[in-house]
DNA sequence: GAAATTTGTTATGTAGTACATAAGAACTAA
DNA sequence: TTAGTTCTTATGTACTACATAACAAATTTC
């Protein structure tokens, strides 16, 4: 973290330029004036102005925020604040290519956790009718196993479905946007391991077992993952 | 999700500026291209050219990419692909005040979760340096029990080492952040109820016990904050 | 007189020009 | 060779102008 963070401020310190603190102007303001959603924001010349820069930099810093959805713009009508989408700025970072090892591993071991702590919100959301159709899926891998796109697939649509029943849409989501990250990690290893329980075990589990086997079920099954932290095959430097 | 969702994509359909249109192609150039972090970028006039458009347009697009840090420009040198921080995007968003209460409740529950499957990296990576830390945290809290904002902010320091003991630098700034969040939902409850388990205990636990009872330890811990998502103090509709 | 149409106003969206500034590059002089 | 100067260039900022859409007001038509 430090080593990151220390880069990123200095970098930021370092060459800053209007449309940065107009930014964060903007930010304050819009906290401190404690805006809600709908309410209507001055017109860009005002701000401007008021703020003592052009036209110009005042458009680049509301283009930020209409990027991340905080506020959105109609002709004649001005600017009204809005609830940003607060994964929108997310999606549009994560991409395995730019991102360095280190926080891929981070982000390996994020979903790791996620999928162990799933088990409690589980036990509380789930219906007869989520379990149907997870046994569906898991069934339909048991007929279909050779094809490893296949298997990737519905590696996919079972583990989605399982957040899925969480009954927590941003966490749905998250997961989603995680999956590319995951399996980036996952294809460089050379050979495919799977646990000792499998998807039809787990179902079986939420079925008839507790939320501790399920926890116990879990950890098998994700075992082959796990057992890449301690090799070390990304190591933390 | 599927509201939410839906909602976003008919606005941005509905107002799509050329800024909008020209982030999401430069994104796919980069993308397309397979830049790598430190590559020099063609120049704002060049882009504007090639687009189409106005180097104003072309400006606001980059400034987005700026932001997010996936460019970082320096005069004469020019633009440079460069690794973004992936959750500084995230942070910016991030204000209790702004987000609907569906989603803190999401964000509330991603938090029991993350905490619940912490257990599996703690048991890999702790070391007793780090137990014999978590421990002074935990008495300096048994000692002084009184003040409500001492209580608040050791809690902070006693979760937060234990994200840091995940040796997971991404998750404990993302535990980092949700804090705020975890704070305001909390604090909108009427009364202060603690678990069976406290702090203490945990750090007991951490010491001589499985990771099996680590997990049922921190689920008693946490059990207040469950029941009330049992409670349906926040309903989900 | 009410509905439909036109006109006007206004704030954002886009284009284009001009100049400031900083950082290399090239050149000159000691 | 090195120190210092000038030159070049790409970004940063400012300003002007006009397009466009949305709403308001006025006008026309039945």
């Amino acid at each position: 973290m430090s080593k990151l963070n220390l880069n990123n401020d200095l970098e930021r310190i370092a060459n800053t330029t209007m449309a940065d603190v107009v930014e964060l102007r903007l930010r304050e303001y819009l906290k401190k004036k404690s805006f809600k959603p709908g309410d209507a924001l001055p017109k860009e010349l005002e701000l401007a102005e008021a703020l003592g820069v052009s036209r110009n930099v005042v458009r680049e810093a509301l283009s930020r925020l209409r990027m991340l959805g905080m506020v959105e713009t109609r002709k004649k009508r001005g600017m009204i604040l809005s609830r940003p989408d607060i994964l929108g700025a997310f999606e549009r970072v994560l991409d395995p290519l730019i991102i360095d090892s280190d926080t891929l591993q981070d982000i390996f071991e994020l979903r790791l956790v996620l999928e162990m702590g799933l088990a409690d919100l589980l036990y509380i959301r789930k219906t007869d009718k989520d379990i149907e159709e997870l046994e569906k899926i898991a069934k339909r891998e048991a007929v279909n196993d050779g094809a490893p796109t296949f298997r990737i697939k519905n590696e996919i649509a079972f583990h989605g479905k399982l957040y899925e029943i969480s009954g927590n849409d941003t966490l749905k989501r998250f997961q989603n946007m995680l999956l590319p990250i995951f399996g980036y990690v996952v294809s460089n290893e050379k050979v495919y391991r799977s646990g000792k329980v499998n998807h039809l075990d787990l179902v079986q589990i939420l079925k008839t077992g507790t939320k501790e086997d399920f926890r116990l079920g879990m950890k098998e099954h994700l075992q082959p993952h796990f057992d890449r932290l301690n090799e070390g095959a990304f190591e933390k430097e």
